[in-house]
DNA sequence: CTGAAAGCGCTTACAG
DNA sequence: CTGAAAGCGCTTACAG
């Protein structure tokens, strides 16, 4: 039988409050009966119970990990942070995959509240703020990560995503690209529509526009990706660069381009978004806007543990991050133009 | 304040045991009663708190999931469906990335008994088996998945890595391959080495020999996958047919293939294993030999929940799954053979 | 420095 | 059909 606090206070003859204060390093314990405590623990091999010291007043010391979908490479990526540091800091992780529906949110949120997790960490989409005020509501520390709720106080983490359209822009600019097209999210995901107006805006800058009928909304997969992506090619004036606001919708695009008999950077360059494993594995492997995702996971765990340890609520914490340009193969200088390629790394 | 039993007991005129008994739907309430309760809890918007019963000797209802990378597509197609398996049964999972390292194994194993887990699903590595025992005494349940541990008496789900190796063969000897090679992970790994030898001996069936210097040990990474592949092709006498016993690898030798300015399938085939995301997205996408992985996470998790709901340890089961090949781009006709090129699905 | 006692929010025999 | 009471394994004032 699985030996409690009460077997290691007989076998060491003090009470439980002095095996539990050892147990805590805390109030004032005289060195030997601390040695003598600590020796017998490891002679029964005891280890606390969580569930039990969670009901007496501590901390559950779970999180959970709210993501659309945990097979999908950018959020399984961001689940390997958020563990790590989770683990690290003495959490574990549950994960909760949504799929976006409000339903299974819901669920998932009323489950979390039920075991008494100590926060989330929410990196799907969240229509209601009454959902995360519950969540405030029963002390649960939150971090949303690779999302904003914009006038909602939560702590965030995630990328410039303004930013990163901008660099996707400027790059395929520099290469001399000037008919431009856009493979969006829905317009509802706002690190999407972020990421269409950074591109939108450089483009500007330069004097080039990217028409409105250029900027496609499309379902995260890889299957719509294609569809649009081939809609897009077989127009008159076809765009000599696509911009793809994630991993998937570039995979799509690159198929499509393959598809028409086109080469790719020749005949159409592709940047995507994200960089997850998918990109570097692609052929060519994929230029790419790159999010810091371990980063991102570790500051979001940070954010959570750090409202765990404050009293009162601290203010919320909104962390922005650079995103970076990696040029890989699938872009290169516009059909007919001279610049000279881009070096890659 | 969240309310709790004893709110709803006050409420309705009741004792707790009865509101309990409401809740579990068990003992005989009165249907007026009953009603009474459920609608107080409602109004009141209770949820029982499971901190709290699992220490009163309910479950925790929470299982543990230990593999060695979340962010490995395979595994987190594998934690997608044991989540989805396990919310659906009313089961949270904690994932546990132990990169296959002993120490974060046992880390691991003692946080989980410590939380009380219900029970665990094992992808990962696990050298000794006291730590599996270990589990058992604890009465938690396991079933190891996409792994087997040959007479230890657990539940285990996996393919049949034989009959996926042969199938492997069959297919690229179908196509007038004979000259064929293997990059294989650690011959510690059981599901690998019975891959290469339903490879080699349904070779040898057919009066083929795979020499052992064409059987590569690599560690499960694109990059080593690559640089065996390399040096494989840079021998006399190359091979016209890898087959590579995981995803990673085969897109390591998709490179290596390329990088050296021959052309797949027609100088070389490949042949992968696992079926992952990252299969369809090369270019060629890989022929592969699919493990049915979301049969497995589910059958993983209705084996644990099996043994959590029958008294006494009922035997041990071990299911194995049939592979499937499935055929697309990266195989093809031996080099100067005339077979048809084989149709695609 | 140490311990007796109350309490966390439930479940489950048991008695009536 | 319903309730009083003990107990799950801890933590934390509080008293000494």
């Amino acid at each position: 039988m699985k030996a409690t606090i009460y077997d290691v206070a007989r076998e060491a003859g003090v009470s439980i409050a002095t095996v539990s204060h050892v147990i805590n390093g805390k109030g004032k314990i005289s060195r030997e009966r601390r040695e003598e405590v600590l020796h017998i623990m490891q002679r029964l091999n005891y280890r606390p119970n969580a569930i039990a010291s969670a009901l007496a007043g501590k901390k559950t010391y779970t999180l959970g990990l709210l993501v659309p979908d945990i097979s999908n490479p950018f959020f399984a990526e961001i689940a390997r942070s958020v563990e790590d540091r989770g683990h690290q800091l003495g959490y574990s992780v549950v994960i909760c995959s949504t799929d976006n529906k409000e339903d299974k949110v819901k669920r998932y949120v009323s489950l979390l509240k039920q075991k008494q997790v100590d926060g989330v960490i929410i990196g799907t989409g969240i229509s209601h703020e009454e959902l995360l005020a519950s969540l405030q509501d029963h002390a649960i520390a939150i971090a949303l990560i690779a999302r904003d709720h914009p006038g909602f106080g939560a702590n965030s983490v995630r990328v410039h995503d303004l930013d990163g359209g901008r660099l996707a822009a400027d790059h395929l600019m520099d290469m001399g690209h000037d008919r431009l097209a856009v493979l969006a999210e829905s317009e509802r995901v706002t690190s999407s529509s972020e990421r269409v107006s950074g591109f939108v805006e450089a483009a500007a800058v330069r004097g080039l526009k990217v028409p409105g009928d250029r900027i496609i909304s499309c379902e995260p997969t890889i299957e719509d990706g294609y569809q649009q992506a081939k809609g897009m090619l077989e127009r008159p004036d076809r765009p000599t660069a696509l911009f793809c606001c994630n991993d998937l919708l570039a995979i799509g695009a690159l198929r499509a381009v393959r598809e028409l008999g086109l080469s790719i950077p020749e005949d159409c360059s592709i940047v995507s978004f994200d960089d997850t494993i998918l990109a570097s594995v692609t052929d060519p492997p994929l230029t790419v806007i790159a999010q810091p995702i371990e980063q991102m996971g570790r500051l979001a765990v940070d954010l959570v543990v750090r409202d765990l340890s404050e009293q009162g609520d601290p203010a919320a914490r909104r962390i922005v991050l650079p995103p970076e340009l990696i040029v890989r193969r699938s872009t290169g200088s516009a059909p007919g133009t001279l610049t000279a390629p881009c070096s890659t790394r």
